[in-house]
DNA sequence: GTCTAGAGGTTGATG
DNA sequence: CATCAACGTCTAGAC
């Protein structure tokens, strides 16, 4: 279920393209090509050679020989047309919304390879912000002894609180969580707990900042506004980590070899 | 300079690994792999069609047949390592700041392809906030008549002032600029407010924030603390879109074909 | 569909 | 090497 063209003739790769595009195959093709992109920005980028991916959903990726990030791209593309001009083979990609179009201009192509993958395994990630909120509301006592959780995603008029909670003394406490907490953390829960003042006169309010990291910046910023910070360990946070190792067979390994905590 | 090898055996696709991983070579593997990752979280992805590319900087995709966004990663690798395990070829990245580990484990490979790809040109990108800047810097009257500009990169204790001007009426005033405004847009804006009311505390001060688009929602909370709100139009802003299309021939197309403004 | 907040965000500039 | 802000951010969830 694999064809492979080697520097075949524009015309013939634009054909490849007719068939396989817009049907579940990945396509790949190798080759000196240009690229222009229109919509929320624009951007040109000069012959060279790149490797350019339509995936089976129709996402359009054009890569360089280098870096992590594609050079363009079309997340999900509603439109193709394949075309020669001037005899370029003239690939264009429409989105709608928001209304963006990448045109890709072969000169020459190297390779084409057309395939169809099945993978209906789902990714897992743990360590994510969500966790911490889980961890917190299982646990309380993780930030702070008898605290009481109020509410989880509070509405306010400066967003959303991520957790909203009281303390022994009966006072409020609006605890943001952020994993890589910076200054702006600092300003959101600060907003948050003006937000609170205006719906609470009358109640004292305290603002904590969890986060598994700080910087001394950070820490001296909350301090000249009042606020708190709890450091949460992400080893308490990720609630079944030896479950989610053992769950597959390299993982055990992975778990003790590759660990990089320390 | 290109090799394919279809459906080799694993331990000849570790071969291909030792020989070209770590040198310019842009290496893909089509297989059935599973994957984990452990590092600023940890992931896990078990076993299923994907394609792996090791790019000539060590970056390192793992990609399934659908979606923009890789499965799983490395921007810049500092260290392969290849090695059969119980039937299975191992490929292990590593990264150490931050200390980041992916393990591919192959069960089977049907295609591995190795190619030299040369691509020296940039890519060029209009219609960054910057260009919005340097427009308003440019012709203030797309932010409001008989504006006159002070600064740009204003420092305050708050960070940077995108433009700060005086209007008509003699007032201050500070405009942040931002592409996609949200809350914190408003927060910062505010911020940047009170550090200029510090500076100069006798003078009338008037807050903007100029973007392309903003919601109900960030509109209400600019009202509530008395900023103003600016739409800017960006086809005023990207400042040489003519001569940005002249500089390639497929482009002055481009321009009219895939215009996507209305 | 729009809006909001998080991401293994990534990347580039700056001190 | 840390901090900070922007990104065609993308993506997932809620409304």
């Amino acid at each position: 279920m694999e064809e492979i063209f080697k520097n075949p003739d524009l015309e013939s790769v634009r054909e490849v393209l007719d068939n396989y595009a817009s049907r579940p195959f990945v396509v790949q093709i190798t080759g000196d090509c240009s690229v222009n992109y229109q919509g929320r920005a624009k951007s040109k980028l000069d012959a060279g050679q790149r490797f350019v991916i339509i995936k089976q959903d129709n996402a359009l990726l054009v890569h360089g020989p280098e870096n992590y990030q594609p050079k363009n791209w079309q997340p999900e593309t509603d439109e193709f047309s394949f075309r020669m001009d001037s005899g370029q083979l003239v690939l264009v990609s429409r989105r709608f919304n928001p209304k963006e179009v990448v045109e890709i201009r072969f000169e020459s192509v190297e390779l084409v390879y057309v395939t169809r993958l099945v993978d209906d395994r789902e990714l897992v990630v743990r360590g994510h912000e969500v966790d911490i909120h889980e961890a917190i509301e299982g646990s309380p006592e993780i930030v702070e002894e008898d605290l009481c959780i109020v509410e989880r995603e509070k509405e306010t008029d400066a967003g959303f609180i991520d957790v909203f909670a009281r303390d022994s003394d009966d006072n409020l406490v609006v605890i943001e969580v952020k994993r890589n907490p910076d200054h702006n953390s600092v300003l959101q829960l600060s907003r948050y707990i003006d937000e609170i003042e205006k719906e609470f006169p009358s109640r004292e309010i305290r603002g904590i900042l969890v986060a598994p990291k700080i910087s001394d910046n950070v820490v001296n910023y909350l301090e000249k506004r009042d606020l708190e910070f709890i450091k949460i360990d992400m080893e308490d946070v990720i609630p079944s980590y030896e479950k989610f190792s053992q769950t597959q067979s390299s993982l055990g390994q992975f778990g003790s070899d590759y660990r990089t905590e320390d």
